[in-house]
DNA sequence: AGCCAGGCAGAGA
DNA sequence: TCTCTGCATGGC
């Protein structure tokens, strides 16, 4: 056993850190130069990526090495991702932009209170609401000596508790009632995100999208990011435009229907072409969203 | 300045 | 089932 270590390496060959930590999956993380701070289950971490691993830096116990693997999901092989995808041009170009992007396994409240965050807002703003409510919802962490303050996301308890008045001052806008009713919802136990994830993908669709606020998109999101449902396939405006105009000659289909054609061409792991088109499609417009 | 953003719910046809 | 609208806020 011996004493913890404060930073350690994963193994992590064909990682693209940079382009996994910002493709819009999770808003917590920051970057300075190639340092990578954020916090994974209330705690401070910083990543970079070296060679074929991910160096990690924390102030606590040994046991973040697998928690650090199951978030980053390190141990999926990503050529046998690939290797389901059909041949079709407009997802490998998007693929070869950046082939080591992956999809996170994230926490499932925290998932799917951001993607509750998220409607008709661009990612940067989405990520200073989150950084708001942190701020003055979530629980202080540690951090090392000479860096600042950084917080946890605040439990569904803790939102559950807050005033409506205290979640639109977090700049949550239209959305704050939604975010209070879902998590008094879960905090009550009347929601079980456990049970969640023990069911088919059909019906875990349905049954999250009983909590208010949450349609099909950002149901998919949650099942995508958060349960590791690779075969869920969340449409949102980018995809929309991206699946028209690579796949339907820039004709208007039905979000229904896109869905199905992606479940058909896309196949077993379509959540993560959709990453790499969603991915491909902001770096193409300059990164403006 | 005005358009749009990782949407959704409710109303009305 | 489908279409339309209101919703807060701020980046570009």
């Amino acid at each position: 056993m011996g004493p913890i270590p404060r930073t350690f390496r994963l193994r992590a060959p064909a990682y693209d850190l940079d382009a996994t930590l910002s493709s819009g999956q999770a808003f917590r993380w920051r970057v300075a130069g190639s340092v990578w701070t954020g916090v994974i289950r209330d705690r401070w971490v910083q990543l970079r990526s070296v060679g074929n691993e991910i160096e990690a830096r924390t102030v606590a116990g040994a046991e973040d090495r697998s928690v650090l693997a199951a978030y980053l999901q390190t141990g999926v092989d990503q050529n046998v991702i690939l290797a389901t995808f059909p041949r079709d041009p407009v997802l490998a170009e998007a693929v070869s932009t950046a082939p080591g992007l992956r999809i996170l396994r994230q926490d499932p409240w925290e998932c799917l209170a951001s993607f509750l965050l998220s409607s008709t807002k661009q990612i940067v703003q989405i990520r200073q609401i989150i950084e708001i409510l942190c701020q003055r919802l979530g629980p202080p962490l540690l951090t090392p000596a000479g860096f600042p303050a950084a917080h946890g996301f605040p439990s569904a308890a803790r939102v559950a508790e807050a005033s409506e008045r205290l979640l639109r001052a977090c700049r949550t806008g239209f959305r704050a009632p939604y975010l209070l009713a879902t998590a008094r919802a879960v905090a009550t136990g009347q929601f079980s995100l456990a049970e969640l994830g023990l069911l088919p993908l059909p019906a875990a669709r349905l049954r999250i999208q009983e909590l208010p606020g949450v349609g099909p998109k950002i149901a998919d999101c949650v099942l995508l990011f958060a349960y590791g449902r690779t075969e869920a396939f969340p449409i949102d405006v980018w995809i929309e435009r991206v699946l028209r105009q690579g796949y339907f000659a820039g004709r208007e289909v039905p979000r229904r229907a896109l869905l199905d054609f992606a479940a058909a061409h896309f196949g077993v792991h379509a959540g993560h072409a959709q990453q790499f088109l969603f991915h491909w499609a902001r770096l193409r417009a300059g990164r403006r969203a």
